[in-house]
DNA sequence: AACTCGGGGCA
DNA sequence: TGCCCAGAGTT
């Protein structure tokens, strides 16, 4: 395991690698931000944005998502992978900011976590690029990247991932060291081409290392 | 903890 | 072709 000053290392060497890392979703507001985060699940964001330039266009409110079909929402995301759950869930979760919250999205994550298709890595999301609340999400790459490093350890849950970040990592930096993480997993340490051979952390790295052996 | 959903992108 | 992708819900 990293101990403080080796994380301090760490982060600030992949700050470096990526000082323009933030949230590359397509968004205008929170509202948008909460339908690409719920879009971009098992899904690149390339593609989400991709959709979403058109979405965008054609829906604006929770309303404007409701006062559809199924089927033609549907349509709207059909080169989204899981379309037709997302749609689902969309639907559900206008309605639900319709009935309990006068239309606007919560900005808490625990209100944001009952919506349909909003789990904590999205409420995560929402509540730090578009409410600017400090969170760490924990996706495929911040836990991917924080196991082979050595920040967590191999078999720490999702939820123990995030305890662990937020105990080692100070709280003005959560959102920057998200999104960090994020890039660096990416487009360097990646989950089938690690890149170790050229990284500037294989020297604190514990996966790296054992790799290169 | 394991399983399922799923079309597009890329090798 | 085969594998992976800024996850969530169910069992």
């Amino acid at each position: 395991m990293l101990n403080k000053t080796q994380i301090r290392y760490a982060l600030d060497t992949i700050a470096e690698m990526f000082p323009n890392a933030e949230c590359e979703l397509n968004h205008r507001n929170p509202f948008d931000l909460l339908i690409a985060v719920v879009l971009s699940a098992q899904c690149t964001d390339a593609l989400v944005n991709k959709v979403t330039v058109k979405l965008f266009e054609k829906y604006h409110t929770p309303n404007d998502y409701v006062n559809v079909t199924l089927e033609e929402l549907q349509q709207d995301i059909r080169s989204i992978g899981l379309y037709r759950n997302k749609a689902k869930n969309i639907q559900k979760l206008c309605m639900s900011l319709l009935n309990d919250y006068n239309g606007e999205v919560p900005q808490t994550k625990e209100d944001l976590e009952k919506l349909a298709g909003v789990g904590r890595k999205t409420a995560n999301v929402v509540v730090s690029v578009a409410f600017g609340e400090p969170a760490i999400a924990v996706d495929t790459h911040v836990e991917r990247v924080s196991k082979r490093l050595g920040i967590c350890r191999w078999k720490d849950s999702v939820l123990e991932v995030e305890n662990t970040l937020m105990k080692k990592i100070p709280k003005e930096e959560w959102s920057d060291t998200h999104h960090r993480l994020i890039f660096f997993g990416r487009y360097h340490c990646k989950s089938k081409n690690p890149n170790c051979e050229v990284c500037p952390l294989l020297d604190i790295c514990r996966e790296g290392k054992k790799r290169l052996k």
